[in-house]
DNA sequence: CGCCAGTTTCGACATATGTCTATGTTGACG
DNA sequence: CGTCAACATAGACATATGTCGAAACTGGCG
């Protein structure tokens, strides 16, 4: 029950760095060898973000949007109360998976395309024989 | 300081379903639709089951070892005692990410490759135009 | 049978996490 | 300037989680 759809400023986003291969390193994929601790760490803190269910759809809402981003008061209904949500929103900010912009009186949240790909890299498989 | 490698059975296993399309659905890529709160239920059990440092070493661990499989003595360096070992490698195989078998005094792990190539499908980009 | 190495389970504990209500902050609009 | 809507922050609270040491379990071996 919200739905301001004010914003016609709305540059369509590539969504996808257009060499496909300049993208954040992190670490190599979970199949080539063991991480080390460090490496643990950091990419453990990107799937930590998506392990909540909420931060899920909050994610895949924001990501599935029409433009690559949304506002926040179109993607509130979750099932938590509004402060939950910011929570969350913030968890995944701090885990580097989304990005704010305020524009008026709106905050708007966009994926972060080159950590989607890092993560999906981190799950490759070995190239089959 | 285990290094048992007695197992000359091991049958080097192909880890990719041979269509490359067998997997278990689940979801659809994050960025096609905001997830429905079951989907999120489904995904982030996956999801959070990496989201820890110690789990993600042990699973890179297990992925990347020949044979796709290891047993528990030649993964157990990772910083913790070895009972938190077991009670993560026990977390793994409840998220269905890892399968666990028995073989005289040691138990290898091996990682389910269908919930791999699931996940990635999860961080899917779409089709850049 | 008895011991021993490998692994799991148990119980306890400190800390992290998700959620809420209440309150701030920020910007638009009369 | 006052009010309202959109978001964020603060504080409180229950629960989940990661960790350990101790003890149980399992199978090989002498």
């Amino acid at each position: 029950m919200c739905q301001h759809r004010r914003m016609s400023t709305a540059k369509v986003l590539p969504l996808i760095e257009s060499g496909g291969q300049g993208v954040a390193p992190c670490c190599p994929p979970l199949t080539e060898r063991t991480l080390t601790a460090e490496e643990a760490m950091t990419a453990s803190r990107m799937f930590r973000a998506l392990g909540d269910p909420v931060r899920l759809r909050l994610f895949s809402a924001v990501a599935s949007h029409e433009g690559g981003e949304a506002c926040v008061c179109d993607i509130s209904d979750v099932g938590v109360s509004q402060p939950t949500v910011s929570h969350h929103l913030k968890k995944l900010k701090e885990a580097g998976l989304l990005t704010s912009e305020r524009r008026g009186t709106w905050v708007y949240y966009r994926v972060e395309p080159s950590v989607l790909t890092a993560m999906g890299q981190l799950l490759t498989l070995p190239a089959a024989a």
